[in-house]
DNA sequence: TTGAAAGCGCTACCAA
DNA sequence: TTGGTAGCGCTTTCAA
């Protein structure tokens, strides 16, 4: 019926032009006077009219809408940061359109897409592009900004948490708590976030004079992690030690151990990376370095914004650091951490 | 720099008119010569031109975007839900526009925003909207589905896991198991899944003449189904099977059990709602009966192209079975289910 | 097979 | 404070 109201609908109606009734409806609606501006609402309001956002996009050449690719959304971490980034950007009137891509490929599929749809900025998230697209993005001077990855040497702003920080955080905890053999599962070998978390581990490590720490792939899933922790703990020198690049890992892990016999954290300390709320839950209570997810999303947001404002700003690269957060999963150390 | 070629600088560069340009690149591509093609093709290559898809919604009045609204994307079950949902439609070149909304409220102030986007369908998730907001969207006809909420009474199609069946399901497998003392720890109070869900378990035990069922609220949270268990364990007459609404209640009631020295399942039976990946860890091993997310979101995808192709379609409800999962959280029947 | 021209529903400039 | 009008970049008739 009333699909299709217009503003030209509404000006006939309540007896004015339609320039009248688009002023009306602008967010600044400038200078219409209170008696004019009461005839179009209420005349709008009679045909049920709602402004064609399209057409003004169409016009304004600005559309408020914010892309976000997403490789990663099941996987407990990124719901919330989907849920928040949606909150603010929601808040501030600008809408999102989503895009998921096979974890960790490169996403050069669903960017031109976005990119045709003239979104004012791009945010990417567990997902990294090809050079090529970093160029194409440059070229139609659309922002992007990646989140929790960063791409060495390329120009594009990103946000991450402070991985290297965090890997040597963990080291340091589990050297003071006195543990002596090492053990580390991976997380998805091509993904910045895990080269960061294992450099910082094994660096600081290694700093100590502790060079062989046992290395498995986990590939940053439940799965992954169960699987790695058993592999370690059938070896003859297992360690007592271990530091799982994500939670998820963390999680299964403990399981492995405890269904080969083991008491964590007597037996064996293991400590995860994200904070996730299962680290939380009784079966786990689970020793882990927090990402400050709602930083990040501001860091996130105002690059944004800021981008969006001057879009020759430089590229930047931001980095949140984490907190240790001392449960019950590794051997404690009495001085450091605090619980939530 | 490239910022704005449009089709009629591919034109101009091809030397052809516009609307070449625009036929080239129309999906249906129809009648334009293979040479001329080719030239406009360069032509565009050379300009790094790329249709507007604003400019295109403008004139053929359709978005291909959906929106969905989604109020709980943090809870394990929706991200997959998420997911899923744009891996179907992107394939089938539609774009997401997605919204958040406090959950379980209405959800009546995004829906105007989703409206004026001119939205080709809108899929709501978790989320129920007023009656009023009901008719806004069948006046301005967008096409509107419910999935997994359902609205008595009202105009809207929907798509929901057989909450009443799942119930009854759970009643007969506990009773089968031969329990004696019954509790029922609740989702939200205003959702059609948790009243769908307590009906069908209470209804079922009652026909067998156990009137008296325990009941406690446990919000769909892990918390909330930890706190719930623990006021139950603390009666002087505790219940020995326990179905709670949700698989995340569920983990957090076993996580009490354990806390207060009770064996899941020896002392009580514990059985969720959902399978959820953590249905499955080590530590829970928890009997649930299944959402089939990939039927549901079929089911609610062909339902809105139905809807999309001829608008004046009658409403419909979707009822999709779940089946049991038989795992470790409650005390086995030996001739039921099967594992997963 | 191609081109010219009329919209799609707005915003924004210029005049009145 | 208001109205007229020229776009925004495309699709889609209608003619050639």
């Amino acid at each position: 019926m009333n699909e299709n109201v217009t503003s030209f609908d509404v000006a006939a109606r309540a007896g004015v032009s339609q320039s009248t009734v688009s002023r009306v409806f602008s967010e600044n609606s400038p200078n219409v006077s209170p008696e004019t501006r009461d005839r179009v609402v209420q005349a709008a309001r009679e045909l049920g009219y709602r402004p064609n956002v399209i057409a003004r996009m169409m016009s304004t050449r600005q559309t408020n809408i914010v892309g976000i690719v997403m490789a990663n959304i099941v996987s407990p971490f990124y719901p919330y940061v989907l849920e928040k980034f949606l909150k603010r950007l929601q808040e501030m009137d600008r809408q999102v359109l989503l895009f998921t891509a096979a974890p960790d490929q490169s996403v050069d599929d669903v960017l031109p897409v976005a990119l045709q749809h003239q979104v004012d900025a791009l945010i990417i998230t567990s997902a990294t592009l090809s050079s090529e697209m970093v160029e194409i993005c440059a070229h139609s001077r659309t922002p992007v900004i990646l989140f929790n990855r960063y791409i060495k040497g390329a120009n594009v702003s990103a946000v991450c948490a402070d991985n290297l920080a965090g890997g040597q955080l963990i080291a340091d905890y589990l050297l003071k708590g006195g543990h002596t053999r090492f053990g580390y599962i991976a997380g998805q070998a091509n993904t910045s976030t895990n080269s960061e978390r294992q450099r910082g581990y094994i660096g600081r490590l290694r700093t100590f004079g502790i060079d062989d720490v046992l290395i498995e792939p986990g590939d940053y899933t439940y799965v992954g992690g169960h699987a790695a922790m058993s592999v370690l703990l059938q070896r003859s020198d297992p360690p007592n030690a271990v530091f799982c690049a994500n939670d998820i890992m963390a999680i299964g892990a403990i399981d492995a151990a405890h269904e080969l016999g083991r008491h964590v954290p007597d037996d064996l300390s293991i400590i995860g990376f994200d904070d996730i709320p299962m680290a939380r839950w009784g079966a786990y209570r689970l020793t882990t370095v927090s990402q400050e997810v709602d930083a990040m999303i501001d860091a996130t947001i105002d690059l944004m914004l800021a981008k969006i404002a001057d879009s020759n700003l430089q590229t930047t690269l931001r980095l949140i650091p984490g907190k240790l957060k001392v449960r019950d999963s590794a051997r404690p150390v009495h001085e450091e951490g605090q619980d939530t």
